[in-house]
DNA sequence: TGTTAGCACTCATCTTTCTCGAGTGCTAAT
DNA sequence: ATTAGCACTCGAGAAAGATGAGTGCTAACA
């Protein structure tokens, strides 16, 4: 059987209806609504049509049609259109993150925020991956007698920092000899490789004191990449779901929230996703506690490439076209919030 | 009418048995589990009494008996006793504590994840509050042409630093110059006192290419010093309330979480409780939301001082004795924790 | 041959009724 | 003062019935 031209307006009417009402959609009210110029009985076989294809489903003999999956995946592939969002729209997006927040995390987070606000789904942030950042310099600062600041700059502009406890004794110029000794040899390096290329691993030095120091510190500075590639998640909008109707029952609303829960599993599933809009419906989803949900996922970029995602994660029913235009907005302006503090900046030697 | 002796045994023989079986308790019930020496029917007037003197409630005629709130107050005030932890307990806390993390907020938020994890309630952690921490030095880092890092260390430890573009030129000298600067300045002055003394707002300098400089750290310094006074809130358990037969119902799971999103209000409410371990029992609560519930805050500290607070939200119903047990022991281990790393440290002058 | 009206049939949902049993409160006996 | 006995209450859950939206089929129509 074809998908003829009134086929697919009728599945689109459809989805149309049912993405707003959550309602099983029967020919009746297709007919009212939508003025398509045939009788319910029409649309009644063509709605039969429809199921045998596997477009459809049917709770129960007598209640209307639900789409399929496979209908959303067609209707996301084809039937979609693009909506333009409002002015309104655009602007509370860019307004907001326009961010009075200097903390990179949080305007990530904020994001986030927007994104669960305006779709009323839950969304969530990830931070950027660190595989390809490369180390710029690295710099120890005294504190007090005992106490030295880490300080791990990142090509990105990310910078980390740890107060360590020093147990051998030391002195501005055996930090500031470490410190170019280390960036010397790190300079350049993804963090990746300075943490696996175990013959860099450590510093060699001539005098026996300075060796001392550096035993102190490389540990730590060791410790500090490994937590610098950490992917942190931030959900938001989790309380969403009580007002969406298919988790209209504790078990369900239960099962989402406490899938949500486990962030390290989410976490690892959102970063295998591709880049760019990427939507995974239903039983498309890997994740056996997903086949009831669609996941968005948008990737949002630093200096060109692509390095973090943002994503919604709802019930299969929901407005792909406004959705996916919100979150192809959002990552768009998410990225270019970025370039303006992260541009260019790979001088080398300045401290 | 006077609480004699054998009215106390009874109302904490029904506590025991509500609080674990979350079911109206009834005479004959109490007769049989606890060995009290007297009939269902002796057990049913002395019942009567306590609930005539406000202890007890009853759902309806053909029901048991459950503790109000101002039983819970009267068990937590003089019936309870301190649980001893078990040495498994123990060592899971303070295993878990003894953290492999070096980031501080990690471990706090790690902290609440424990408690969560033994009392199957929802926690929440505070991170420290910066009111009366003092600023120990300011530096300004190069990194490249146009961007320089700014490192905020106070004396607590705590280390912020923000990446800025700068868009006059500079070089070494001035960065450090400026730092010396600021870092006179302010130094031994509190986040606060430097925020609100508009005074001390702008840094004189006599050169004025170094006042140029100047103009454009100083309002990002202060946004900084700003941002270092958040108290952040980490919640954990949050899915914990589906087990909890209170909230076995979609309404009541919501208004529950619904209420714990509201995160600003939330903080605002913990940061004004008192010190030490606080128990506040359904009507307790000023908040409204909260009427149902109850709320059981600790402080942990640093340098003696108490300084951030973690706690509990459930239903009133719930073990005092154990969860009261297990905070106190949690945010003891908790404030050691940061003791070991936080010590001492005041000296002046280092950079 | 495609479209439509008509009608019997289905089945989830809502409401009502009924039954069951835990637990009380009262009374009278100990 | 305590307790046994018994009638009474009332929520919870099951069973039965009513409702109505929506289908699927058939036969008539263009």
């Amino acid at each position: 059987m074809e998908l003829s031209e009134r086929k697919l307006k009728i599945l689109q009417a459809i989805i149309t209806d049912y993405v707003t009402c959550a309602e099983p959609v029967g020919s009746r009210s297709i007919a009212k609504k939508f003025d398509l110029g045939i009788s319910p009985a029409t649309i009644r076989n063509e709605m039969s049509d429809l199921e045998e294809m596997g477009y459809l489903t049917h709770p129960h003999t007598s209640a209307g049609r639900v789409p399929s999956d496979k209908a959303y995946r067609l209707y996301v592939n084809t039937l979609m259109m693009k909506t333009h969002l409002t002015k309104v729209e655009k602007n509370i997006i860019s307004n907001r993150l326009k961010s009075n927040v200097s903390e990179f995390e949080l305007r990530i987070k904020d994001a986030a925020s927007i994104l669960s606000e305006i779709t009323n789904l839950t969304s969530f942030a990830l931070t950027p991956t660190k595989n390809d950042d490369v180390l710029k310099f690295i710099k120890l600062l005294p504190v007090d007698q005992k106490t030295v600041i880490l300080m791990i700059v990142s090509s990105k502009g990310k910078i980390t920092n740890t107060a360590l406890k020093i147990s051998v004794p030391f002195n501005n110029d055996n930090l500031e000899l470490l410190s170019k000794n280390m960036t010397y040899n790190y300079q350049g390096r993804t963090i990746n490789e300075v943490l696996k290329d175990s013959i860099i691993k450590d510093v060699h030095l001539d005098i026996s004191a300075m060796s001392l120091l550096a035993d102190n510190v490389m540990p730590n500075f060791m410790k500090t990449l490994e937590e610098m590639l950490n992917v942190n998640l931030y959900m938001e909008g989790l309380t969403n779901i009580f007002n969406i109707p298919e988790y209209n029952d504790l078990k369900k609303a239960k099962q989402f929230l406490e899938m949500l829960d486990k962030k390290e599993e989410l976490t690892k599933r959102m970063l295998e996703r591709e880049d760019g809009i990427i939507v995974t419906i239903g039983e498309e989803n890997l994740d056996e506690t997903m086949k009831d949900c669609t996941v968005i996922t948008a990737t949002y970029h630093i200096d060109g490439k692509p390095v973090g995602k943002i994503g919604v994660i709802g019930p299969t029913r929901m407005k792909y076209d406004e959705v996916t235009s919100i979150m192809e907005y959002l990552s768009e302006n998410l990225s270019s919030a970025f370039q303006l503090e992260c541009k260019e900046g790979d001088e080398e030697e300045n401290d």
